[in-house]
RNA sequence: CGCGGGGUGGAGCAGUCUGGUAGCUCGUCGGGCUCAUAACCCGAAGGUCAGAGGUUCAAAUCCUCUCCCCGCAACCA
């Protein structure tokens, strides 16, 4: 790492259209901790974020909403302005691709690749469904037919902008090959270069015709023609530096690009190619991070389990959010969210480790000598082990790749530490006995106390500030002379502040009750809206198996007419033992394909918790057809 | 034979690449202390490392097979 070059680190640019959950909030606070501490360590740091505004999705969003497109990211876009604002996130800039620059950068850069033979016009097959009037890729069809309808698909030639990736391939795995730290961690890596090693790369199609999609930025070279919106988005951490970083200095090659393994591939492999095609130095480090389950269970929008960032802080506070993220899981692994177990860290490290710690000493500096700090530096045993533990801390090849777990486990074994030697030299003796003694001890606690509150800015910047107010210092640490022991200090007076993380009482009783009252507040609907659901009696005409399929089984039932119904009950119903018997079916649902075969309406049946499933039966024999309710 | 991750004291995890006394946090139990937020400090109990076989002087770690769990993929209707 050179003096002259600037630290600079991305997340990604957010698709303006999504709600910002505690993925985002990972990824962005993950920056802004290694952010921090590069300039506590005295570099020029360049912290990019953003949003990603063009395609297809938000043009549709705005539509529905009968806004335009522009107007709907100007909306949303506060949303994530709005929360980084709540996580206490210090990015430099913020990028949007509908900035005027932004989009002239990305036809310039557009217009030079072209120039270099490296985009191309080609025509291709495209899958089209007539009736759906869309378009499908290869991936998108159920055994060749439209995933919508079910029909045939044609096959339409269409032109369109090649970016000519396949050419990269083999230079791109030596590229990963002979620079370990590129793709991090390891085994994404890995991941990459099986995908690479055993699948002919191809060429990237960089746009789309204007008529099929409007909003986006339009080819320099072909007004005919908008840009595909990863080409458009990734090069924002290009065009940023040009119109947004100060410029008395050097920022690229990047240090960071920090995201979720989600979108590793885009990364890796085209932004990585694009640049090599631009002849640019390629970004030192790409970090796929892992992802957030919530109770053991996927975080997704129709389980309703997805974490707000926003709420988890209003109820335990902005830091406790912070240090739970950093501190529960190895970054890069996936981890589990619960309220339990942020509850268990803020008690045991927050309240019970740290803001006790601070606590009882100010308490007894208070108390025994009248909040005076006087500098004497004495101890060896002790000070040797927090010397040590410090070294191990303030190790940038820890920070660089991102252990930020073990920084803060650390950072705990200091707070051990200061606890412990409490309790050897019990200051509370030492006030009834020797003074002179007692100074040194506090003065060594303080002095560790001001260690850890200056490694811990960087994860929880609002504590870290309190704890130094407390200490008597007057603003947070601008360079890393306070992240030594040994530095020039002048006396000064502690003062009093509340406690930094009470401790939270969660009993099992109360946990309880407030689950059965969130049963209760269930939302209640009219008896006018039960009767738009139509359910009706019906027999099992045949099942089978839907091929290839481990859940599904295909009935027909009869409901006084015919229908084709799809289950997801193959595991636990076999075929055979469905026919013939009398069921509940939702009659009114909207038809739905699964796995290419259309289902006309849904079965009730019964989950319980242990994931047994029983399907509705009748228990008199009445008709099929007949209705319910 | 779809792809991937995983199975380690009561719970959650690290250790596996590079074999050598099985580690951390929480919980439990016992003791200490009284400055402190029922806190803090010390100590203890608790594991045939999913199972079987193999390689080796030595296996949680390497090899083979089996079982189980969880994601993903086009499988919530």
């Amino acid at each position: 790492m050179t003096e002259n070059k600037g630290f600079y680190i991305t997340t990604p640019i957010y698709y303006v259209n999504d709600i910002p959950h505690i993925g985002h909030a990972y990824t962005t606070v993950a920056a802004d901790i290694l952010a921090r501490y590069m300039r506590l360590k005295g570099r020029r740091v360049f912290f990019l974020t953003g949003t990603d505004e063009h395609g297809q999705k938000v043009e549709r969003a705005a539509k529905q909403r009968g806004r335009q497109p522009k107007e709907h990211a100007d909306i949303m876009v506060e949303n994530f302005r709005a929360l980084w604002k709540e996580l206490n996130i210090s990015n430099n800039a913020f990028i949007r691709t509908t900035d005027e620059e932004h989009k002239k950068i990305v036809q310039e850069i557009l217009q030079k690749l072209y120039d270099k033979g490296e985009i191309v016009k080609r025509k291709y097959c495209g899958m089209y469904c007539t009736p759906c009037e869309r378009f499908w890729t290869e991936k998108d069809l159920v055994e060749g037919k439209c995933p919508d309808c079910g029909r045939d698909v044609e096959c339409i030639e269409e032109e369109n902008y090649f970016f000519l990736m396949s050419k990269y391939q083999n230079a791109l795995i030596e590229y990963i090959e002979k620079n370990p730290d590129f793709i991090l961690p390891e085994t994404r890596k890995n991941e990459v270069l099986g995908f690479l090693k055993t699948k002919p790369l191809g060429d990237l199609c960089i746009s789309r015709p204007r008529q099929r999609l409007e909003w986006g930025i339009s080819l320099p070279f072909d007004e005919n023609y908008t840009t595909y919106v990863w080409f458009d988005a990734l090069l924002n951490y290009y065009s940023a530096l040009k119109y947004l970083a100060p410029q008395d200095i050097q920022w690229w090659p990047p240090d960071h690009h920090l995201i979720g393994k989600d979108i590793l591939t885009t990364h890796a492999v085209y932004w990585s190619t694009m640049l090599m095609a631009l002849e640019m130095p390629l970004p030192r480090n790409i970090f796929a991070h892992g992802w957030w389950t919530v109770k053991g269970a996927k975080m997704s929008k129709s389980l309703g389990n997805v974490v707000n960032p926003s709420e988890v802080i209003k109820k335990y506070g902005v830091d406790a959010f912070r240090y739970f993220l950093f501190r529960e899981v190895s970054f890069g692994l996936d981890g589990d969210f619960s309220e339990e177990a942020l509850i268990r860290r803020i008690n045991s490290d927050l309240a019970n480790d740290l803001g006790n710690l601070v606590n009882r000493f100010l308490v007894m500096n208070e108390k025994y000598l009248n909040g005076e700090v006087t500098p004497k530096w004495n101890d060896e045993e002790f000070t040797a082990q927090i010397k040590t533990l410090i070294k191990e801390i303030d190790n940038e090849k820890l920070w660089d790749e991102f252990k930020l777990n073990t920084v803060l486990e650390k950072i705990w074994e200091v707070i051990s530490s200061a606890n412990n030697y409490i309790a050897k030299t019990e200051p509370w003796k030492l006030a009834k006995e020797n003074t002179d003694r007692l100074t040194q001890v506090l003065f060594n606690i303080w002095n560790t106390i001001r260690v850890v509150t200056a490694f811990l800015s960087p994860f929880m910047p609002d504590t870290a500030l309190k704890i130094w107010h407390a200490l008597g210092l007057k603003a947070l640490p601008i360079d890393n002379t306070m992240l030594m022991w040994e530095v020039e200090l002048t006396p000064t007076r502690t003062e009093k502040i509340e406690q930094l993380f009470p401790r939270i009482e969660m009993p099992k009783a109360e946990q309880q009750k407030a689950e059965k009252k969130e049963e209760k507040v269930e939302e209640l609907i009219s008896i006018e809206e039960f009767m738009k659901i139509k359910l009706k009696v019906g027999k099992v005409i045949s099942a089978e198996k839907v091929k290839g399929s481990k859940k599904l089984i295909k009935l027909i039932v009869d409901i006084g007419e015919q229908r084709q119904i799809v289950a997801g009950i193959g595991e636990h119903y076999s075929p055979e033992e469905l026919v013939g018997r009398s069921i509940v079916v939702l009659s009114n649902l909207k038809p739905a394909k699964l796995m290419g075969v259309e289902s006309q309406g849904m079965l009730l049946a019964a989950t319980g918790q242990d994931g047994t499933v029983s399907i509705l039966t009748l228990d008199k024999e009445v008709a099929p057809g007949a209705g319910i309710k």
